[in-house]
DNA sequence: TGAAAAGTTCACAAATATGCTAACTTTTTT
DNA sequence: AAAAAAGTTAGCATATTTGTGAACTTTTCA
């Protein structure tokens, strides 16, 4: 078993959310950790973001670990209590 | 009135998608005529993308025709669908 | 012009996201 | 170490999307 093999069965252990991404698509898991890291980067907690979308925190802690589905509306909401713009595009 | 005005009244009886566009979010809009565009483009029928998709042609013209709200899994299908990738960003 | 294909709309059932509250765990701060 | 803040989870009610088939309208084409 190599580096790689080693990191990822170590993760898998650590982390259900990877481990899950690993056997299925990962783009929920993808968009749930931008959302952490977006927000974290601007200094938000759950609750300021929930705030600012007229919901509440357990709301926001469900998008960025549970990811699964969501709406377009409610990513809409998302990147606006960000500041940012939603943009979509097929490539 | 101009000719901007003249036209967007024009518009706004003849399409009434449009006319509720101007009172509320443009992105419902714009998304919708863009997947006409695109499945267009690529010279399929409803039901071509709906086959791809496990559904059917119903559903298809439902969001390009009411686009309203959407959820990102059925985004993906239908990139999927028309061969794309989907692309989220907060800018 | 008439038939076939494509697109639209409707109505209902089923699946699923969201709103919300409360209890709980983890992390941070004092 | 204790308190406060932040984050997580569960369960339920509600709202909304999606699946589907049928009837209908519009467009295409021979």
């Amino acid at each position: 078993m190599d580096d790689l093999d080693a990191y990822v069965q170590e993760r898998k252990a650590r982390d259900p959310a990877f481990a899950k991404a690993l056997e299925t698509d990962l783009s929920d898991f993808i968009l749930s950790s931008e959302l952490v890291s977006l927000r974290e980067f601007l200094q938000m907690t759950q609750e300021d973001v929930a705030k600012k979308m007229h919901t509440t925190k357990s709301a926001v802690s469900r998008w960025e670990k549970h990811g699964g589905d969501i709406r377009l509306s409610t990513l809409r909401k998302l990147a606006e209590a960000f500041g940012k713009k939603l943009k979509i595009e097929f490539v």
